[in-house]
DNA sequence: AACTATTTATAAGA
DNA sequence: TTCTTATAAATAGTT
């Protein structure tokens, strides 16, 4: 437009391309500008170069975002609301799912059943009635597992209190394997009756031994967890 | 710029602030285009005149979608996606809810109970075993109430069916009874040892009167529904 | 919407 | 990039 007409056509010189790119977004932005202040227009405009360079002009009484929910409500364009609606659709089905699975337990616990035909009813009986089965069995089958795990805790206990009413009679029959021992064991001696509550309480912490070292093959005694 | 400079301010003549919009717009969209083709570029333009309307321009080669998409990305700003991330915020809450009530159900079933405790058995216990009360009375009164319909039903259905015999042997009793009537009871008259099938099958339709008007005080039989 | 005098934008060169 | 400037293009005011 100066200097010599030019066609419309893509620069072929890079640097020169570079050139005008600039100057024409000055002077397109410029005239953004003045047609926002001259005819109280909101103007956005955004721009790449070739080289993918981001540009953007707008009104200054306003934002990109404003602009852009603007242009989507009054274009009714579908820019984002293909993922917009398609997560809430899948929210919707989600929603409706969930209220079916509510419903499901409420019948399951007997609530609800205003909507239960006589053979949804006879179903959901055999349902209920199985379920009650098996949840019975798992619980025995817990109770007898952990009974089973408490006998033996009670099993190893015993034995243990066993072998040291054992030591400590031998010990008492033979006083002088007491008198290498200068550990801390008072408070088993201390109960020469030999009390399992008190050996219990004592036991699961590690035992210091009765004999150190030599003399004896039941050296440490631990409680199963 | 023509026919005497201008202040760059807005237009208050409606009318010609409206023409200029007009007149610059078209400007301010050609230089658009101009650059797009002379730099490779793309540029997007969204406007509103004061008036609220919208025109848009956007490069050929591309869309608002696209150069939106591209803009948020390179600029970071926050467009849409607080929207977005609540929407999926949302989702994954349905999702574990979801889950979580599925996960009742099973448990209800009978079924993956290996990470219930004995306290929490115990109490699904009690809750399945009182809803298998729930069910079954709920199902006998259902049965019941049914039970009780048909009885009524058939009461019904027996009164009739005595009336009609009652009816037939007092016209047998009465044979001029039957001169009278011209109406098209023959098939009922075909089966005089008074069949209680036939009348069951003759009865949901509406039967014609017997005895034409006069002489009966029944005239019409109907089973209930 | 068309005209046109004038302003403005800008291509090419520095 | 910026400045310069000849010239093309845009456009304000008018018709």
């Amino acid at each position: 437009m100066a200097r010599g007409k030019i066609q419309i056509k893509r620069i072929e010189n890079a640097t020169n391309r570079q050139v005008t790119y600039s100057k024409r977004r000055n002077g397109l932005f410029k005239k953004a500008n003045e047609l926002t202040v001259l005819c109280d227009a909101k103007v956005s405009i955004i721009m790449f170069s070739s080289s993918g360079k981001l540009q953007e002009y707008v009104s200054p009484s306003t934002t990109q975002k404003q602009l852009y929910d603007k242009f989507q409500e009054t274009s009714g364009v579908d820019l984002w609301s293909s993922h917009y609606e398609r997560m809430q659709e899948d929210l919707k089905k989600l929603k409706e799912v969930n209220r079916s699975l509510r419903r499901e337990i409420r019948q399951r616990r007997g609530e609800s059943m205003e909507d239960l035909n006589l053979e949804k009813l006879h179903f959901l009986g055999q349902d209920v009635d199985s379920a009650v089965k098996v949840v019975r069995d798992r619980k025995y089958r817990v109770i007898s597992n952990q009974t089973e795990t408490y006998k033996k805790k009670i099993r190893n206990a015993e034995q243990i209190h066993r072998a040291l009413i054992h030591e400590i009679d031998a010990s008492n029959e033979d006083p002088y394997g007491l008198v290498d021992n200068g550990g801390d064991y008072g408070s088993v001696i201390g109960c020469p009756n030999g009390d399992p509550h008190i050996f219990a309480l004592r036991l699961h912490r590690k035992l210091p031994n009765f004999h150190s070292g030599a003399g004896s093959d039941l050296t440490t005694y631990t409680l199963l967890e």
